[in-house]
DNA sequence: TCTTTGAGTCACCAAAAGTAACTAAAGAAC
DNA sequence: GTTCTTTAGTTACTTTTGGTGACTCAAAGA
């Protein structure tokens, strides 16, 4: 992309880059995301208790997001108590690496960003 | 990281995932991550206009944010009308390699998404 | 009959993002 | 010598998003 085109995208809906961050870029998806990777299927329960500090409503939210994205596959099985299960889809597989690009990133420079973020407080 | 890691950060404000996601994250900073990139050295009008959606407020909000993480450097002429010129830093140069990870699979994938919307919403 | 269980929803409150109008001070235009 | 323009912001206000706690449904177990 070059700057021409990034401007062009840069007040449409029709913009990749954003059309991506919006839904990365919220408070539990990529988390959501990485621990799918982890546990390939889940219940929603599971989830929940995994991320410990995520809201049943923003949780519904989340996958509810990333099923309409096509990224995670959501599974009803007809019981009560009710069972729903998630797994990543193709889709959201093929985005893993790239997030785990950012992760990698973010683990080594973190003493340094914060480190910054204090001097500049002062 | 593994699943026990991921859940330790999960609710911390010490989540390396979680400070750059939520640094990343928002509404503009990669835009302005990806247009410094190709500008090099950028004044901060001319980001304004490059962007065209964004308002003075987010853009200063966006650059100080950037510039205390050290991802920005901030340059300030002492004269009137001011000039002040924004550039990467190292740090900046070095998260940018992942970003661009993102953005091609967002313009790779974004059509598929696009789809995957609309038969959800029906 | 009463409680527990899982996957949500609903009404409400707090925080973040967005908007429009304002500021400062110099130089140019009239 | 008053008015206009320019740049990089700030301020007060509104709207959108995120978050909380209580509630629901229907079956199984005590």
């Amino acid at each position: 992309m070059d700057k021409k085109e990034l401007t062009k995208y840069s007040n449409a809906e029709q913009c990749p880059v954003r059309n991506v961050v919006d839904r990365i870029g919220d408070k539990w998806s990529l988390l959501v995301l990485l621990l799918l990777e982890e546990g390939e299927v889940m219940r929603f329960m599971e989830i929940q208790k995994a991320i410990e500090t995520i809201s049943q409503k923003m949780l519904t939210v989340t996958l509810k997001a990333l099923e309409a994205d096509g990224l995670v596959e959501r599974t009803v099985y007809p019981q009560i108590p009710p069972k729903v299960e998630y797994k990543l889809t193709e889709r959201g597989k093929s985005l893993l690496p790239h997030l785990h690009g950012l992760v990698t990133w973010a683990v080594e420079n973190m003493n340094n960003i914060r480190e910054s973020r204090k001097q500049f407080a002062s």
